[in-house]
This record gives structure tokens, sequence and C-alpha cells, in this order.
DNA sequence: ATTTATTATCGTAATATTGCAATATTATAA
DNA sequence: TTATAATATTGCAATATTACGATAATAAAT
């Protein structure tokens, strides 16, 4: 039915697999290297870096919000967007924590 | 219009994405973690564990198999899927090298 | 050969995601 | 106050994903 089933999964699967899912986009890798080589990160200049419409890359800077990744202050009538360099580490070490502990194989 | 613009951006932006694409769901999360950590894996095993259809989880396996995460063995009639060990830390580092590339901030 | 068990594939319905135009909001500039 | 500029939100169309029943395919067991 489409539909993801979450409710038989553990929270942290849940959770996990959200972080990964907001990864999961070329658009928003592509922001996030972009903010993370430029001096200033205003989502105007993402427009025309990135080629997607304003309202597109607007959506997108808001998934990427909703995980912590991109913290945006009100710079006048701009944005500047920036990494949030703790939330980023921490999620590092979250996905390097589920890739160490699930490694072991059964057939090796 | 629905569907992601893949030619605007790299393909190893694209490439990425893939990965945590597909790793961004929950069943496929558990059953990595299932896997990794049973003497035996079973396809029919996953199906009584996690709770979804069978052909559900078969497709579930489908996609991790797309990136090389596991491999299946025919055992009889039934598949012994394993995580592929190599892969697995090969895509470990590449989200590192991801993480630790992408990092830096303009604002801090 | 027939049955049984296991997994894969197909078809389809329900829901989610992506993308954009239009519009709203917010803040500076004139 | 009225532009102007930058970003957010809304509404919608197109496509993708998720899930499952039905069925096919495969291999062992009877």
């Amino acid at each position: 039915m489409g539909i993801t089933k979450s409710q038989i999964f553990t929270s942290r699967q849940n959770e996990l697999a959200q972080l990964f899912k907001i990864l999961g986009h070329p658009a928003r890798i592509a922001i996030l290297q972009y903010i993370s080589k430029q001096d200033s990160c205003i989502c105007n200049d993402l427009v025309e870096e990135i080629g997607l419409a304003q309202a597109t890359i607007s959506q997108h800077l808001k998934e990427l919000k909703t995980i912590g990744l991109l913290k945006g202050e009100i710079e006048g009538k701009k944005m500047c967007y920036c990494l949030d360099v703790d939330q980023w580490n921490s999620i590092q070490k979250e996905l390097n924590t589920f890739f160490n502990t699930t490694k072991i194989n059964c057939c090796s």
C-alpha cells in the first residue's frame, strides 16, 4: 500500500533510516557541498548554482533543517544557511556506529 | 515535476545519494541488522522476524543487492543472504570521505 | 511425476517525493 | 508608503516508492 510501516520497526531504526533518507537526494548532497565551500551561503546563490527552482531549493533546505544539519540565520533580507558542525559530527558518528556494529557477517 | 533531475548533478553526487537513499528505509536497516547477528540468513526468517510480506522482503533484498551490500547464495531451495563485508567497508569509507570533506562551515 | 517449500516477479493500489508556478511573507531601499 | 529583493508556503501535476496478493520459477522430497 505504499506507506512505510514505521510502527513495526524500532525508533532507532526509523531515526537512522530518516537520516539516510534525507541525505539520499543529489540536490541535498549538492547543497551541502556548496555551502561547505563558500564564504557566504545564500539561498539565491544555490538557485543559480544548482539549477532548480527557488521553491524547490527552499524545500530541500527545509528538509536538511529537520535533521539539524543546517541552521539558517537572517541577514537583512537574505538568509545565511550554515552547516551545524556539531550535528554534522554527531550524525557522522551515529552512522559509523551503525556500520561498525552491523558488519559481522554470518557467512564469512 | 516529481522526477529527480539527476542530469544536473555530477555522477558522484548521484551515486552518493543513491547509497544514502537505499539505506534510508527502516526495513532495509532491520534486514542488515538481523543478517549481521544471525548464524544463518534465510529470506524466510526475515519474513517472520520483520513482519512484512514475503514479496516485500524480497524487493528490499533486491535493492540492497543493487549497491552490492548483500550477496545471495543458493542453498538447496533456500537462499542464504550475506553481507558483503568488503563492499560494506568500502561504502562506510565513501560516506566518511563525504562527511570529512564537507564539514567546513562558512559561518563558524 | 507430483507435491512441497522457498524465493522471485508481476500487477496494482496507496502513499510519498520531487519540482514548479503562483502567491505570501519579510525586510530593506527609495 | 510604495517599490524591490529574498525566501517561504501553498497547491498541484508527474513520478517514485512501498506493500501485498497472485503467480511463476526453482529445487528438493515423496
